[in-house]
DNA sequence: TTGTCAATTGTCAGCGGCTGTCACTAGCCT
DNA sequence: AGGCTAGTGACAGCCGCTGACAATTGACAA
């Protein structure tokens, strides 16, 4: 990152990254054409191709570097956490170091609401929830190797990250179409999210003492 | 369905299906254009695109299908079927079903092979995730109502069909990438996969009665 | 039957995403 | 300074997809 090229290729991308931002964010994605990206950082449409395989890569670029240093944070929890706590846990605090990462390119409130924009375009969900995919699978493998677990072996691990990701896009989707809520709303969103998840698997959803948990259907 | 009409339309939507899954399993999906798949139908390009909104709809025709119909079995439960249960029931007895409505298209060889198509075509497998978590949506508000609970205000629904679907998409992995199995074998490899849920959830990662199962990490 | 209406299709033109190629420019290194 | 290479622009072209209009074909009543 020190010659003068590397300098300037990482300017060009931010620069193709910001615009793409802005212009989906204020006319909608599909209403906006990579040579008007292109253009707006005085580029040809060559080189955007060159800097992001699709249309799609710019506009999913910010999530994309938050799901990375969510991974690495869950990576860098004390081994003796027992696994649901240890990425609860990397969420909750993470979420400051992301704010960095992401305003060293835009704005934050540009983030929140690019958010809104992939939600609601149906090639950006499904490029977004593939990119989910993989990272959960990553996370069961970090989580399969602090537990010693083989992760093709034992279920455990895939399902304890499964289990966590789908209460996480239920925060997510909550937070995306409910009122403009701050950074700090959604940290508070999601630890709450995450509380109800032990009562909400453990508990019976009618009326105590009938042994109706999940355990029942499982067992059958 | 009656009308001369209707009849001719049917037979070219699933000459247009039946053609586009044997070029996507033989040459791949990349590799097959639509003019291709027109072609072999002896119909204008213009007439695919009246059919199918685009050429993934075509390539998840069939999974779709199924999809559909397993939903459908999930409605059909007995209420009084725990959730889990249920879910596990509709997806063990309505293979058969489904085979029926597979084999009046293609054979079910063909299903498998496409399965495996979309599992490692990127922008097959995004288009998947998104319909799978629509489906997963339906599922929940079926849940909901068969408890007579509030998706928006419980989250247990919504949770209880993320733990299975995560066991399912696990499932469809471990059948997709592994050899060869008939369709009795997907219905055992599923069944197993779902009889290990209550165990992994329940039970401690390490060794019993140190109190650090998911119950542990929920409540901090 | 036959004529009329509506549904389905083919043709054509055109946009936008994306890629290969090649010549050219500009930073790098000795 | 001058050769080398990474990065860029310009151009051509494929493919997915859409709108518009004309031609065809089945539906249905007179």
């Amino acid at each position: 990152m020190h010659t003068l090229r590397e300098r300037k290729k990482q300017r060009t991308r931010d620069a193709l990254l910001r615009a793409a931002v802005e212009l989906f964010t204020s006319q909608g994605y599909d209403r906006t054409t990579v040579d008007e990206i292109a253009d707006a950082v005085d580029v040809s449409q060559r080189t955007f191709f060159r800097y992001f395989a699709g249309k799609d890569e710019a506009a999913l670029g910010l999530v994309e570097m938050t799901v990375a240093r969510f991974v690495e944070a869950v990576r860098a929890r004390p081994p003796q956490e027992a696994p649901l706590e240890a990425l609860r846990r990397a969420v909750v605090d993470g979420w400051y170091s992301v704010n960095e990462v992401v305003e060293s390119v835009v704005p934050v409130e540009l983030y929140l609401r690019m958010y809104r924009v992939i939600e609601e375009t149906p090639v950006l969900l499904a490029a977004h929830l593939r990119r989910s995919a993989e990272a959960e699978e990553d996370l069961a493998r970090v989580i399969a190797e602090r537990e010693g677990l083989d992760v093709d072996a034992d279920p455990r691990p895939r399902l304890a990250v499964a289990v966590f990701s789908g209460v996480m896009r239920a925060a997510e989707r909550q937070w995306s179409t409910g009122e403009d809520v701050g950074p700090e709303g959604i940290r508070l969103l999601t630890a709450r999210c995450l509380d109800g998840l032990g009562p909400a698997l453990l508990g019976d959803w009618r009326e105590p003492g009938t042994g109706r948990g999940v355990r029942g259907p499982a067992q059958a």
